[in-house]
DNA sequence: TTGTATGCGTTATCAG
DNA sequence: CTGATAACGCATACAA
């Protein structure tokens, strides 16, 4: 592997020079510049992110931290189409990715704090994480800029985003409204989940409160086969029902 | 930042005692370890690893090269069950992974080699690049161990993984013929697709040959809309087909 | 316009 | 058992 002493002893020149030539700095002389690039394509050298970060104390590396990415869990293609997003984004700022993935195993070993810090990223976009994570404490009392999905706390080094649940379930539950439905039942996810309380909010908007029935709710944990027994019971239980709002895809797929 | 050397410094011992403590070397007097552990616990000490790789020249990094890595793909989860199934691997054997997504121009900023060696990463699992694609003639020609996912290609530095893509086909069609279907046509992917190469063949093996028509055969190009668009097509001109077999999932969504 | 010297945070070599 | 010291590959203040 090339390194820029390399390049430099090759020109006859010194590092300093080759390393503001490759950089781009003006004060170096067209002719050695040129030179020095053609010296270093000659090398096949491409300077060492590692050593360069090192000093410069910048890594342009930004870390998705995924809990729980499970193969199980790729019909629901949320997570993918996270990464897709979070990915182009990152690439045209010219950051990397780094996936930091956890599952509890992985939480005892090493903190949220440690798992960032050696690897000195940036920034971390949290995806997958639960309410009552143990790591979402951490998080918080971290110093380290981040972004949860789906999780609404702020402070100065978290932020987060989400979509409208609430306005999303309540445009949802309107359509079964206008198609004549009487009886509309909701499976939701689980209570940890911030945007389960917001689409059940956004169900009983829809509702006016009026025919608002608790017993039509229930929880499908976000997983196919749980909303497909959940359901099961409770058609059984209020066969009057004729309508679902399923909180995610993957709960509809399980019916 | 804690470094190694404010924890030498607290402890009053020198940088390489704390290195030889921390990472467990047996030289090293069990209360002084104990000392230090303490001191680095209590200063938050995480060791850089940029630093670490650096000195050691070993990054226990692999980069997972995914081309065409597009949300428009997230309904075809075989990106994702990649992702799961390298990451586990990867988590298990302590490397990291990290993301190195490519489409046409980045192509033409930075060579394959250079976004590697620049990384430092000490292999590669490639991911959705075509048989045609420019960057394949590189890797091939790049020395840095990499695994191809179903491109059928070995070298001292290039391996590969597929799955049984005749035997699959075959079994689907037979299938199909036992359930008594005569005209069965096949939704392929596209030429340059060594799965499609295999499935074709595997389609054509459960055909016997004999009644195998190439009429019966158009590609889909991996898309929804072009399967759906070119079925329409064919079932038109050939009324007869009574089966289809799609060469994947999403060209089966597009019917 | 170019070069010298220093430091980034580690680990490794070699003496004590 | 412990500690200087030299790397690793690069960028930058400071000189020349």
């Amino acid at each position: 592997m090339a390194t820029i002493r390399d390049v430099a002893k090759k020109a006859g020149v010194s590092v300093t020079t080759v390393s503001r030539a490759l950089n781009g700095y003006s004060d170096v002389s067209e002719k050695t510049r040129e030179k020095i690039k053609m010296i270093a394509k000659e090398l096949n050298y491409s300077p060492s992110l590692l050593a360069r970060s090192l000093v410069m104390k910048k890594t342009k590396t930004i870390g998705l931290l995924v809990s729980g990415l499970r193969i199980e869990g790729s019909k629901d293609n949320f997570t993918f189409e996270v990464l897709c997003g979070v990915n182009d984004c990152a690439g045209e700022l010219g950051y990397e990715l780094v996936l930091i993935s956890t599952d509890s195993k992985k939480q005892q070993e090493k903190t949220y704090n440690q798992l960032c810090k050696e690897r000195k990223v940036e920034g971390v976009i949290l995806q997958g994480i639960k309410t009552d994570d143990p790591y979402l404490d951490e998080v918080l009392k971290s110093d380290i800029p981040c972004i949860l999905i789906d999780i609404p706390i702020e402070s100065d080094s978290v932020g987060y985003v989400t979509t409208d649940n609430k306005g999303g379930a309540e445009t949802a539950v309107e359509h079964l409204l206008n198609l004549g439905h009487k009886h509309i039942a909701m499976i939701n996810g689980h209570s940890q989940a911030f945007v389960s309380r917001e689409r059940l909010a956004g169900y009983q908007a829809a509702l006016n409160c009026i025919s608002f029935n608790e017993s039509y709710v229930v929880n499908g944990a976000f997983l196919e086969d749980t909303a497909e027994r959940e359901t099961t019971k409770l058609l059984k239980a209020y066969p009057e029902i004729s309508a679902l709002f399923c909180a995610s895809d993957l709960m509809a797929m399980g019916q």
